[in-house]
DNA sequence: CAGCATCCTCCAGGATACTG
DNA sequence: CAGTATCCTGGAGGATGCTG
């Protein structure tokens, strides 16, 4: 028996559900930034450049509660917060810069298709952002 | 040399990109099931399941686009139109399902760390939608 | 330094109605 | 059947100002 149909719904809506957790505009950026080691707030903030304050905040919460960073505080004046990949959160950067090692091989492919499509029928183009 | 702190920024980009291009609510559900094989606008619409009509549309577009799908109309009456996935679909399928993979298997553990997170200090898990 | 609170904008995405 | 055209709402995310 070999079905051409398998219909393994759930499978796909967990693929769904993750990629819309970590598919925000940050949250893979964040990761990825402390896959080289924990880091400080503002330290994290100007690094990856162009975040604003409540969205780093916001996905540091975000992180720190499903279990992918810790969020250690020092009791100092002025205070220190630093943040560091979980055991999970290193594991979560496997697939995804599997991923990202794809797209980077692949971002031509789809600008070049993109481009064509684009080229052919500007009409039909105007699914992005209308020109 | 053994640099601790590589900046491989372009590439947290280019991960960061295709995340968010291929993290909506849909894209990666329509690119699933036509991992099955070439399906018609209503056969994808039923069996996902809970995608408005323009959604699909918007998705198939951009899919097709980016040269993810391809899309066979065949002027009949009435009409008929298939959408397959081209090379490029399928490859991107490949690291898309490991990431898939990696969430099947690790749902438990984020489910465990928000429930701990959110039990521990209800106060900061107002993050999520405030209660 | 590391936030929290507030206000505001923009657009993903749903609902509905119409068409070749 | 496979769309297109409109209207509308929620929430992601930026900007700014204040605080322990």
């Amino acid at each position: 028996m070999k079905p051409r149909h398998i219909h393994h719904t759930e499978d796909c809506r967990a693929v769904s559900a993750i990629l819309q957790r970590i598919g925000d505009k940050w949250t893979v950026l964040v990761v990825s930034k402390l896959g080289n080691g924990p880091m400080r707030f503002n330290e994290l903030r100007h690094i990856i450049g162009g975040i604003s304050q409540k969205m780093l905040t916001t996905t540091l919460r975000g992180l720190e509660r499903d279990g992918f960073v810790t969020r250690t505080m020092f009791p100092t004046i002025p205070p220190r917060v630093d943040y560091d990949l979980t055991e999970l959160g290193h594991e979560l950067l496997v697939p995804v810069n599997a991923l990202g090692e794809w797209a980077k091989q692949n971002t031509n492919r789809v600008n070049e298709a993109r481009a064509k499509f684009d080229a052919a029928c500007p009409e039909r183009a105007k699914v992005r952002k209308a020109a």
